[in-house]
DNA sequence: GCGTTGCGTTGCAAATCGAGCAACACATGG
DNA sequence: CCATGTGTTGCTCGATTTGCAACGCAACGC
């Protein structure tokens, strides 16, 4: 229904190239140029400043590419409406999320949820916190799933849980017995390390920053498989959430014990969710959904 | 920018006819036919009800079509911006406005205006009070003056005065010399009523309306100019605020004697926006000096 | 009853618009 | 200085959109 250039010009402000947005298009790159000099003809401004290396938005390109996002948005949500007139939900929904929570959290609640409702698509993007509160704040994800972020633009909290870390181990590691540990508990111990793309900072505070800083791990990973994997081989201890251990912490394979230090042992997790702009149908049932099972979950 | 079926299909659903769109879109019936048969077909499901003397909106088609409204409004007013980032405030400003406010404050108020924006292009339409909110409620006007609406859903009260209703006559009549007037008073008067399309009585009370219908007018007019004119001759006695009638008050040529009446002693003139939308920019730079008008008025 | 008038719709031809291809101009980095 | 990245342009072809005229249908008036 709507004019290809919204999609083009979104493309190529997000890519910063028409050559890779007419790519990801699967449209050749002059088609996507000429709609470009069109509308900047239009509205006798340049959108982009043209560099050696691409294109970048200028004020007015900005002010283009809010009001085409918008449009592009409240589209989708339209067709959803429309579709549940008929009686379906419909549509797609984008969910970022930390990656301990797509071993067994997110894949159960999705499952059910696609049971009631066949027609929509659930897309599940796993990453880094700080990427999560990102996404949402760009709006290129319907929700996330993240630890509580400190106060951010473009950004409301649907719903906390409290979520508080452990040190992830074998039952027959020497701390596995202990009802509770601090960082320096385990400085003596093997570390496994999530790869820490240095601005967690804002979600595990200074302390964990220092300790990781001051205790070398023996492997670092970004997958939770990984670590998963060596937890199960006794090769040391991780420090984790018991969300992405749930099946191996009940059949006893491995402990978490809880971390005593303030920070940590109140890390909350949250459901959130772009606060500019109105959830798509689909989406707001998905987070209805994901809500309730974090509330069970929390019990 | 945008594709011409927003428009088609937005002109088509005001008009309830394709035959009666086109011609205000100077496009031919079939063109635009096609075009919403086209997005029916997108959709798969039928937008408007085809009835013998043309087009009714479905529920997905109002669904749609408040898509197409939200969607073609935002450009509009992404085009001010656009333009005000060159400096220069531009656009439309629509006002819905009473008869009354059409003879010396709107020209003058949008007499300053212009001459500071010459880039913007200002509509004034006159019209009923009921209208007034309806236009605003619909988003068929950006701005409206008139008498504080009942409560009423889409509607934003950005700003309001007192605005008391006054006896409005010669200098020479048996009235003109009282101080404060009842509508009882009036009744052995003769009469010039303003055309009150019955629903008048949200504004102005059941009081008013019973007394209308108990005291035939000499005169009903629609339009300030007829009766002023009346007035001028004195041909009687008629209602209204001291707004329409400035320079004739200040000369002395009429005198206004305020209705003690509790309702209409308390009346009030409201600057109203439509609630569910986001002003142009060029709007709320015209409410903003509406609104300092407004002020200076009722000192 | 039957013509008239309004409505939406369709066939067909002309015009317009968008897309792809290949080439170009320019800047950057080895 | 060439190789590689960028945006841009001429040209051709195909898809889309438009206008005109005609059609089918329902309502109204005489």
């Amino acid at each position: 229904m709507h004019a290809a250039v919204l999609r083009y010009f979104e493309a190529v402000a997000e890519d910063g190239s028409i050559r890779r947005a007419s790519e990801r298009l699967h449209i050749s790159p002059s088609a996507v140029n000429r709609q470009i000099l069109k509308i900047e003809d239009y509205f006798g401004t340049p959108l982009f400043e043209r560099r050696p290396d691409g294109m970048r938005l200028t004020d007015a390109g900005r002010l283009v590419l809010r009001h085409a996002r918008a449009t592009l948005h409240d589209f989708t949500r339209l067709r959803g409406e429309i579709d549940q007139l008929r009686g379906v939900l419909s549509g797609v929904v984008t969910i970022a999320t930390l990656d301990s929570l797509t071993v067994h959290f997110l894949p159960d609640a999705a499952g059910r949820f696609i049971a009631d409702h066949p027609a929509v698509q659930i897309r599940i993007v796993a990453c880094d916190p700080m990427e999560i509160v990102h996404s949402i704040g760009q709006g290129n994800a319907d929700l996330g799933l993240t630890f509580s972020p400190t106060r951010q633009g473009g950004i409301t909290v649907l719903h906390d849980i409290p979520c508080p870390m452990h040190a992830i181990m074998r039952p027959d590691h020497a701390l596995a017995a202990r009802t509770a540990l601090t960082l320096e508990d385990c400085g003596a111990s093997r570390l496994l390390y999530q790869d820490s793309s240095s601005s967690m900072q804002a979600f595990f505070g200074p302390e964990m920053d220092a300790f990781k800083r001051a205790h070398e791990p023996a492997v670092i990973s970004n997958t939770l498989a990984t670590l998963k994997h060596l937890l199960l081989q006794g090769a040391g201890v991780a420090f984790y959430t018991r969300m992405g251990f749930t099946e191996e912490l009940a059949s006893g394979r491995l402990v978490a014990v809880p971390l005593a230090d303030e920070r940590l042992s109140r890390l909350r997790l949250s459901l959130i969710a772009p606060s500019d702009r109105l959830p798509t149908l689909a989406a707001q049932a998905m987070a209805e959904h994901l809500q309730e099972a974090l509330v069970r979950f929390a019990a």
